[in-house]
DNA sequence: GTTTGGCACTCTTGTTGACCGAGTGCCAGT
DNA sequence: ACTGGCACTCGGTCAACAAGAGTGCCAAAC
């Protein structure tokens, strides 16, 4: 069905469109690729790749653009993978240096990314799911009213305020002592269940400050990471203030809802590579004419979470995915040294 | 040079301007507004307005449209405090409610202040300055590695990790001690000095612990709580679609850096009431035609800090600073409570 | 002296029509 | 199977034109 040839015209239409921003004819092909065949050949294979619906014009008498599909075939097939410059490789290891903490770590990155495919960076915080409890600390600050905190050895800290009734400083003691042997060591998808087990076994007197503590560690470990998402770049949207309804509009939009971002960068979560959304690809509706490349950070089991970029489907996928892979890839190995 | 007429047809060009987003001549004037004057009359008057800066035509033929100069008049002397409408109050309260620690009190702030004022809302965290230290902690990890606490009045939790040499637990529950004593219930403006106070008196083998430990705590009091900025209602910016150029673009450039925003704000810090900044009476060249409405929030010498909106200059000025007075109130009053 | 109606003038906006160029689709010829 | 040629179709640009909005100024009226 498509040979060879239709598959280079589709690739030179997908990078002319890509750089140019304008539709591509079949004589501006011919003159820029040396195709080694005529226009009106051009022509013939360019009618037989809109009927497949890999490509479309605007208008008659205008060039081709690629459609969703379009880029998909190039992504699945004929993009290149365009190795990083080695200003670049440099650029990601100057950036990342010095970086003090988990935050820090994630603010750093999603401004890196932003700068190298200048798009739209989105960064989730690492995830807990197979992080271990480190530590586990409680304390007094007034009567009735203290602080959890929980340490992970993915080097997250998080701390919440609670009013646990009346309790002497013994009392504190024993249950943050009860809590550190239950729960160290164990990953942090165990402690809802382990917290349940480990109420069965407290003194009575003990009972009712201890759900209040556990209830907080639960959501810590559970609710508060998993939706914390960090947003850069935003101003490279300018750059598409041609599509102001279709791209801006939207992407701003969809920036402002936490949950949006997630479900964006979730579905990449399962997959170990780089993984592309083309336009209508994407699981949130109002992004029809913006891409998502995005692609899970890790180290081995200890950390887990996705970060990639939003931007118009007119993208250069090969940097753009070459980007993403390596800033994921150079964050994961700083997570596991940190 | 300015008669009462004279500021009758300045404040209802700019109520007109606001709202048609068009030049406004004399005869829609005259028409919309009693003023009991012939357009022509309007007209001398509005020559002269003109000449004294007040106003200003895009083009010859073209009605007129407010300067910043004619801003700045209309909300020191013709603005007429705009009260909340019931229903607004009530939407605040409920916004609010159930808010449980300083991040979500924040949280919601800016989204409730970028929904109720249609504009870009920015909120500082509350700083620290006034606030005292209510709790020093410090924790060990794994030999070697800890974890600095400090827990200020305002409800502020912070926390940064360290390397800290060799260090027995007996050595460590001293420190702890030591810092306690000498740092709770101070400001926490006076960390600094008495940090330095205190490592003259501990014994010379924990001096290099606690220099570690001081230096991260005197970084907590001072560089992290002030730089840290929430930004909301970003997409309200689309509403200005058509002034890309003059305010979409610097404005999203605006928010991407931190320091600038507490510029904007910072200067509304001074005041206890609400500050506009019109168009170039900006602190930031870029955002000419922007103008930003800002307030300090604070209940009593506790927490300090200041929220806002930027828009463009082209602003209801009246229901803003009612808006942004009413829930930087309300907010300093739920700080204090929690 | 202030206000007003009238009028000429200016400038933007929208419309129309012509024209140009880019690009296509098709067909006959190689 | 490829190519050159050709008619056709649109979008973009430009000029000319009309309409409309608004002003500035002046002489007359209050």
């Amino acid at each position: 069905m498509l040979d060879d040839r239709k598959l280079d015209i589709l690739r030179a239409i997908v990078t002319d469109y890509v750089s140019s921003q304008e539709p591509v004819g079949s004589r501006a092909l011919v003159d820029r690729h040396n195709l080694g065949v005529s226009p009106a050949t051009v022509r013939n294979d360019m009618a037989v790749l809109e009927e497949e619906g890999y490509i479309t014009q605007p208008h008659t008498s205008a060039g081709r653009i690629p459609t969703d599909k379009g880029y998909r075939l190039f992504v699945d097939r004929l993009g290149t993978v365009k190795p990083l410059s080695i200003a670049e490789r440099r650029a990601i290891s100057t950036f990342m240096a010095g970086a003090i903490d988990v935050d820090d770590v994630v603010r750093r990155t999603v401004r890196l990314l932003a700068q190298i495919t200048q798009q739209v960076a989105i960064v989730q915080y690492p995830v807990l799911t197979r992080a271990t409890v480190r530590l586990v600390e409680v304390l007094s600050l007034v009567p009735g009213r203290g602080l959890v905190i929980l340490v992970t050895s993915a080097g997250r800290v998080d701390q919440r305020q609670i009013d646990f009734g009346a309790l002497t400083d013994d009392q504190l003691a024993t249950l943050r002592g009860r809590l550190n042997v239950a729960l160290v060591g164990q990953p942090t998808t165990r402690v809802p269940d382990l917290a349940a087990a480990l109420m069965d076994e407290l003194a009575p007197e003990l009972r009712p400050p201890a759900s209040v503590v556990l209830a907080a560690l639960i959501e810590l470990v559970s609710a508060d990471p998993a939706t914390r998402v960090v947003v850069g770049g935003v101003p490279n949207l300018t750059r598409f203030g041609d599509q102001f309804e279709t791209t801006v509009k939207p992407v701003l939009e969809a920036l402002e809802e936490q949950v949006v971002l997630l479900r964006l960068l979730g579905e990449a979560g399962g997959s170990a590579d780089v993984t592309v959304r083309i336009g209508s690809e994407n699981p949130y509706e109002p992004l029809q004419s913006t891409s998502v490349v995005a692609s899970a950070y890790s180290h081995g089991d200890d950390v887990w979470a996705s970060m990639g970029i939003v931007g118009p489907t007119r993208m250069d996928y090969p940097s753009t995915m070459a980007s993403v892979r390596a800033v994921a890839r150079y964050v994961g190995r700083i997570l596991a040294e940190g």
